[in-house]
DNA sequence: TGTAACACTTTACAGTGTTAAATATTCTAC
DNA sequence: GTAGAATATTTAACACTGTAAAGTGTTACA
């Protein structure tokens, strides 16, 4: 008795087909030009059929922002279980930040509500924030420089505002070619960061 | 024969009316928000009428965007008056923009193409990177630390991603009643960039 | 006072997100 | 194998959006 089975498998199926093809729209046009009707299209679809999905066309960016967020969480994690040192931890997630968002650009551009793509839901900053001293940047700070808790969370924010920022800026400002050549420059400003801890 | 000249200011004045109305709008609502029916309904002419003053919707955001930046160059000159030490430049500038983005958000929403603002025309970063050493800004730093123009341009993008970047991240990311409590970590941040320069 | 220039509006088109109602398809029980 | 229920999907519609063409007033000058 499948049945029921291979109906879900579809239906979570069909979930990611409207995720995707977001995404490549987004990706080939800008997330102006990602409307439920042309992702209906591609997906073969009338327009309502997305409604079963998804809530609103909102929704389905908040997925993707999620999404984002819990893929760099996974990195992170992974990293995590490589490295000892807190240094190199953090450098490496840099590296890993700046990957992500040039090779999956409309994603961040979802993350952060930027260059057209416009998300209300905004709570992931606010989780990426709550549970603060189990998140692995945090912790790493606190072994460089063991502070109060309020102090490490302080550098946390600027770790944060200055590695996400770098990159917000630099997609947003740069025309994508030129983007190469500005890697260094962020890595570089990250070691500084980190060299300036201890 | 002063009606030319008449009508000639009363232009200006729409002109600059709907320039107002649009950012009134963003600010009460968001840019998500801005229409033109919107715009026209308060200035009280119809839709079509903007259409004399600007080419489409993008060029009424292209020139508060450009006008964005044109502000912050004047406070910035402003600024070179009064402050000998390019150390006290920096920091003030630094200010200056902190004020800024908290002030008017919905001009530097669009400077920056956040939350909703989406404009095509990025002509004005590249302006603000082509002449490059006559930009105060890059002047302080050289002076601070007299090196290459190459090396020079480099500090200059990191000052330009750490001060923006680190605004751009708490617009976008935080609560509004949480701003002001960041502004010390952002100055703090700022500080530290400059100490380490020299 | 007629005419040319200008200011402005009406109407229309193609596109948007979204909803309610109608239809088609599939599965289950007899 | 067919009737009926459950599910899947579409059609049609509404209220918006930016924008263009055509029409209508209003003003200024000969």
């Amino acid at each position: 008795m499948g049945i029921v089975e291979r109906r879900e498998r579809m239906k979570k199926q069909l979930r990611a087909d409207i995720l995707k093809t977001a995404r490549d729209i987004a990706r080939e046009e800008s997330w102006a030009a990602v409307s439920i009707r042309k992702i209906a299209d591609v997906i073969e679809y009338s327009p309502p059929m997305l409604y079963e999905y998804f809530d609103n066309k909102d929704k389905i960016l908040e997925t993707i922002r999620n999404d984002g967020f819990a893929a760099l969480h996974e990195e992170l994690q992974k990293l995590k279980t490589l490295y000892r040192s807190p240094e190199k931890l953090l450098t490496e997630f840099a590296q890993i930040q700046w990957r992500f968002a040039i090779e999956q650009t409309e994603v961040f551009q979802v993350m952060f509500n930027i260059d057209g793509a416009n998300c209300l839901s905004k709570q992931v900053y606010q989780a990426e924030f709550a549970k603060l001293n189990t998140h692995p940047v945090w912790e790493a700070l606190a072994q460089i420089r063991p502070r109060s808790a309020d102090a490490v969370s302080k550098t946390f924010y600027e770790w944060w505002c200055l590695t996400y920022g770098f990159l917000l800026i630099s997609i947003v400002t740069q025309p994508r070619p030129q983007l190469p050549n500005l890697e260094p420059i962020f890595m570089e400003s990250v070691r500084r960061f980190v060299r300036g801890l201890s």
